[in-house]
DNA sequence: AATACTTAGTGTACACTGTACGCATTCTTT
DNA sequence: AAAGAATGCGTACAGTGTACACTAAGTATT
């Protein structure tokens, strides 16, 4: 009765992490170059074969720090690629994650700079293509992100703890691809009072210094119960 | 050096299809009565090993087309459960899709009967407890149908060809969980012109028919191409 | 010291649509 | 013929999405 059984465990489950990042300009992700077979020396996403005895989430987040040494981060599970043939070794399942990290704040660790793993602009990625079936992974989290970041209030993750409303819309726009009004993206974050003015200016611009502000988590969280709609799809918003 | 990988090759794949219909009334979902150790006697989603040459996405539409011999319905992946102990046979992954399908247009298949096929109200399920962490899965796959109910026109899935305003109107209020106003209702799906007025009206009630209606799937994708905003989630159209 | 340069920051008018709300209509049943 | 049941329609108001142009506050240059 179980040998029955027994042909189904001989899959392998791997997990594949899109790290999002954000430089003030454009979005960016974070492939690795690859040092073996298959696919040696083309960009892949980070990922790794997920333990026996290691749930989903832990792979993924083990993924993260081993990369990056970030723990506690935003992370976001988006689909799982099953086709049959989609890896020469065996029946490869993978899970694709996406996580997103402030660029800044972190340094790529030694152990992993050997293998190479360097931020792309990720309209940049879209038109090459990758090891595996790691592009179309990549679409997926991508639209994924888009239709999440207008609902809910992670595009923080991606900036600093202090920000500029400027920095704020220009993240909008990197993720969505277009254009926002200034004016009325203005209104709209401060009309949902889950900033905090911190009465600090920019330093070190060639011009007017713009005020910092930072995410009230704790203000969103109390709005939200009280009905408050995140939202930032504009429809006709465009500039 | 592939001996280090084949320890990675020891998982089994299995996929969960919550089948969810709708009666005119209540939002409905098909459970199978477990005939086999572990969980024996319990209620849970029909699925299955996912094969070694198949994929995921097969798997899915296999195990619904065994269980009610439909093929071509709304399915989609909804999220891979992967936490360490969750499968007392091993190591075992399973990825949950769900579907919508017109619980009128269908019969059991004969096959299945034996071990137990029955449609039970989504509220009562959410009461009770299922086999495995099959509660999770299901509250998982409500909670992505909310969501994508009110962007996405898949509501009519779960319809006969023709419907009426009202069924359209209750099958929204049965899963979304609240009440809507009708003379509202009507005027934004109206609005909307992705329905055909049939010309027809019901048969056999004990009050005035109401008018049938189809969904005009061509009319929608040239609207949404035109920028149509399919969006049926009216903070206030409670009534 | 004055000027040019760069980005930050603000306000108003209009149109649209979400929202609330009540009554007449059409068919069946008794 | 009258009562019962669900269908089907319209209007007024408030809120907000949308379009749109100029001044303010700094830095860099001459």
């Amino acid at each position: 009765m179980t040998t029955d059984f027994n042909s189904f465990f001989q899959s392998a489950i791997t997990v594949d992490n899109v790290i999002f990042g954000f430089d003030g300009q454009d979005l960016k992700v974070l492939l690795m170059k690859r040092g073996e077979i298959p696919y040696m020396d083309d960009w892949a996403l980070p990922g790794h074969f997920v333990k026996q005895e290691e749930d989903l989430t832990s792979a993924a987040a083990r993924i993260l720090e081993e990369l990056t040494g970030l723990r506690s981060v935003y992370l976001e599970q988006v689909k799982t690629f099953g086709k049959a043939g989609r890896h020469p070794m065996g029946r490869v399942m993978t899970v694709a994650y996406y996580s997103l990290i402030n660029i800044n704040a972190f340094e790529i660790r030694p152990a992993f700079i050997a293998k190479k793993a360097t931020w792309f602009k990720v309209s940049d990625v879209l038109k090459t293509s990758l090891a595996f079936d790691h592009k179309e992974i990549l679409v997926a989290c991508i639209d994924r992100l888009k239709v999440k970041v207008k609902t809910q209030p992670i595009g923080f993750e991606l900036l600093s703890e202090k920000f500029t409303l400027t920095q704020l819309k220009q993240l909008y726009e990197s993720v969505l691809q277009h254009q926002l009004d200034k004016r009325n993206f203005r209104k709209k974050i401060l009309s949902m009072k889950i900033l905090i003015d911190l009465q600090e200016s920019q330093e070190g611009v060639a011009h007017r210094p713009a005020k910092l502000y930072s995410f009230d988590s704790e203000r969103y969280n109390r709005l939200i119960e009280d009905g408050l709609h995140f939202d930032i799809s504009y429809p006709a918003m465009l500039a």
